[in-house]
DNA sequence: GCTTGACCCAAGGGCCGCCCCCAGGTTTTA
DNA sequence: TAAAACCTGGGGGCGGCCCTTGGGTCAAGC
């Protein structure tokens, strides 16, 4: 198989299929008259279980350590349970802190909707932002991305 | 002032206060004699709003979009009311994305709980990954970094 | 006056998981 | 036989910094 073959029999784009391979995900051959990427049924599970993995909330680093436990031989089930639990736990936490930002910018809006617009006046920027101090709690400054 | 003065009397890094210098968000001076930034109390004022606006959610980029109308002469009140709904409704769309993840990964685990290690037969890598579909429904493909 | 340590500079790479573009070669289809 | 669709490697981009490298500068103590 090749690149957009594999790509569109696992539902990823040959992109991804490409990235994959850089990071040694997959291992095709070369076709020698070519030069060519050669993909086999083995590649295709692997990015199968690769996006499976993704779709639980793995990493590529994560199914990178998964994959190459099972190439050595080992049954990687308890480090796989062991990190699911990990990769949970960091997930709640960042739901959390998400929903405390989400609780800030409600309070900050409300607070809003009653003032008017700050007159340009050389001195403040925006008084809207510049009066607010989150009554809740300080928080580590950095916003969640939220794509 | 000078950037660690600076970024001190803002509570953020150094690096921080050089990186939105590069961004073009602070406009220091330079001292003729040895290159080094000189920093306005204006720049004090402008690094506090910048912190601020980003503990309420609001991306560098928007920040700079609010600078520069401040800067222009308008007033960004609307612009700021606006920004931040639209970044709340993609907060929330967010956090309910990470929602839907985190089931996933409990119902995941609690049905990895009975299993037990898959041996490495050489022909699955792990079953846990491998038999697994979620059966709420189907995703795009890309769960969230949460760091 | 000389060392030490704290600070400063610019430029670049790294993180993550891709996506997109380029310029050119190959294969498939009409 | 020509156009369309594929392939290659290499590079840049996203966001918001952090860290390193390889320097230069400055304040304080001995």
């Amino acid at each position: 198989m090749r690149v957009a073959q594999l790509a569109k029999a696992a539902a990823v784009s040959s992109e991804t299929v490409r990235h994959y391979t850089d990071l040694n995900l997959l291992r095709p051959t070369r076709n020698p008259d070519n030069g060519y990427q050669e993909y086999s049924s083995t590649d295709l599970q692997r990015l199968r279980f690769i996006a499976r993995a993704r779709r639980l909330g793995f990493s590529l680093k994560d199914t990178q350590q998964i994959l190459s436990s099972a190439d050595n031989g080992h049954a990687p089930c308890s480090e796989v349970r062991d990190l699911l639990s990990e990769r949970l736990t960091a997930l709640q936490a960042h739901i959390e802190e998400c929903q405390r930002l989400a609780l800030v910018m409600q309070n900050a809006f409300d607070d809003w909707a009653d003032k008017g617009e700050c007159a340009p006046d050389g001195q403040a920027i925006c008084r809207l932002i510049e009066d607010f101090e989150p009554d809740i709690e300080r928080r580590p400054a950095t916003p969640c991305p939220a794509h």
